[in-house]
DNA sequence: GTTGTTTTTTAAATCGATTTAGCTGTGGTT
DNA sequence: AACCACAGCTAAATCGATTTAAAAAACAAC
């Protein structure tokens, strides 16, 4: 039963016409050749009958269009990018393309590689979660004319189409959800990062502050890409130095779940103890006990989002009107942020 | 700065030789072709100067191949599917081959018309885990030469190359860990599934009864495709009817975390109440409290294994060999499985 | 100076589409 | 009869590689 794929050379044959009115007719572009309605119900209906698929690599070749879109995030197998990228594929389905998912661990040299091999790829677009000190390439990227997309962060200095959601706002309502029930010295756990969502967050946090009136910030900073057990430590540590702390924002679902770590094995109860407020929401969360309060993004409106703006450049053949979407961040409010009644 | 891209035959008619020559040069053909060591230096070098790539899409056209592998699981956001993805992803690196993640949410319609998109796209090797009722597709992909492994799941009637893991002996162990703590009654929560992973499941947890004694089974048998809040519905209603019951296995991750909701909405306490193991360990089940037995897959064995036989084909240029690779499953043994001194 | 052999290099076909430029044939004008 | 306009269709070039079959060059033998 397996039948070698026909060309469209020898369909023409068969038929008796040219590969070009066949081409015409695939294309739409019957109409405008002129080609006479009979003949475009033959040529329809014998290729309905055999099912004839025209080859995709001939025609990337030939049009230097891939059909493909290449997704970049920082890793595959975290709960947000995954999901962002579940509901991106989902936003692209039946639209012809298919998408190439990366991870690049967010180094930028890796980064760098990957949107070359893309480019070999001949892809159509462009999904990234920039690691740092990718500027260069993003751009380079848009002046080539092909559709870029940035998510969750982007560049300042560059003019590109940015979804994001409002990271300062949100770190603003989680830090103020813990002043509000009383917990006074409230501590920012974040990673290390220049990167604009972590600055947002920061900023948020500073923002809620100076607010509530508390005068220094406590800070822990983690390096990027520290194994949990080792983030664990370091958060555990920053506990015990600091005695006062009667509160705690989690820059991160990844911190959130260390820094739940470092509570358990300090024997601290959440609420009572410590209050807690996660950036991220989670499956889990609403499981714990206490269950979490955490800052949720907006994950089906991200991928959204995205969709939107890469389909619509992709059908105008243009590159993404350059704007920053910020869609907001919403706080669900759970037991850990709360002091229990004694 | 941005050049055309130069073709082959450019550079051959700037060298003042012909494309072939450059052709069998970048290929390694140089030697057997009896090309002059002088001309293979001199091109390699003008080569390495302009730092040439050849056309991904004209090497596709010419050859047939893609370097692209296409990998189908159930849910790219599931975290056991991620994780997966992301180990294969990191095996591949460097293999100059990229992947196509694709969800089929394990509808067999779907997945059938995927598998033709990536026939379309010439991708150079599957990895599947297989939805129900797609036998024939997959026989027919293996007969067209190219690898194919299924994992997590395949069909007994083919002989395929597949990467599993002991999901009897998983069942079993987490079962038994339950009686051996002297909870009697044990039940089983599944999915309503003729699947050879679920089946295997069931059948371990009917060797525990028969091991320990329980005579009847207990079980739900929940259908697929359902939303969290229904399942949880479903295992809540189930929990109150079973009066006796005193402990449960869930079959998979998702119904565990359907199950705990169902318990925290009926104010059951875990361990105590009711003893809890669930079948595939997740970063966050050592922090609940009590902490959450469970029997866990080795992700990362499962995507080594994967990548070691897709890679094996592919440089060998043929199919996987047929067989059937299990992995052991491991309990991780936690307080949800325990009763309480009291 | 032929002829034969071996070494080195290449012209041209091919993969399967798209697209440009142009070829027929009909009918209308003058 | 000569010319043009236009409808309807197609030959051939093209995209950028690989590969087959053969040409060209170098050398040896007689």
């Amino acid at each position: 039963m397996i039948r070698k794929k026909k060309s469209i050379h020898t369909i023409a044959r068969d038929l008796g016409v040219s590969a070009t009115t066949i081409s015409f007719i695939i294309n739409g572009k019957a109409k405008e050749n002129r080609i006479s309605s009979e003949l475009i119900k033959k040529v329809e209906d014998h290729l309905g009958h055999i099912n004839y698929k025209p080859d995709i690599i001939a025609q990337s070749l030939r049009t230097g269009k891939s059909n493909l879109i290449g997704m970049l995030m920082e890793d595959i197998s975290d709960a947000f990018f995954s999901s962002i990228a579940r509901g991106v594929e989902m936003g692209l389905e039946n639209s012809g393309y298919k998408l190439l998912f990366i991870s690049t661990k967010n180094k930028t040299a890796d980064a760098s590689l990957i949107l070359d091999l893309l480019k070999e790829h001949k892809v159509d677009a462009f999904i990234i979660a920039p690691s740092p000190g990718l500027e260069q390439e993003i751009s380079e990227l848009i002046e080539s004319g092909k559709p870029v997309v940035l998510y969750d962060r982007y560049f300042k200095t560059l003019n590109t189409c940015n979804i994001m959601i409002d990271n300062r706002g949100g770190a603003y309502m989680g830090t103020m959800e813990l002043f509000n029930n009383d917990y006074r010295e409230v501590a920012f756990v974040t990673l290390r990062s220049d990167q604009v969502q972590m600055a947002d967050r920061l900023l948020g946090y500073k923002d809620a502050l100076a607010q509530a009136g508390q005068s220094k910030t406590i800070l822990l900073e983690i390096p990027y890409n520290l194994d949990i057990h080792q983030t664990s430590l370091q958060i555990r540590n920053f506990f015990k130095k600091n005695k006062t702390m009667e509160a705690v924002l989690f820059a991160t679902n990844y911190l959130a779940i260390a820094g739940l770590q470092a509570l358990k094995d300090l024997g601290w109860v959440v609420g009572s103890d410590i209050g807690i407020v996660g950036f991220d929401d989670n499956a889990h969360f609403s499981l714990f006990s206490p269950s979490v309060t955490a800052v949720a993004q907006p994950v089906g409106e991200i991928s959204r989002a995205i969709v939107q703006n890469i389909r619509e450049a992709l059908t105008a053949e243009r590159i993404c009107e350059p704007r920053t979407i910020v869609l907001p961040a919403q706080l669900i409010r759970r037991e850990s942020s709360v002091k229990p009644l004694v």
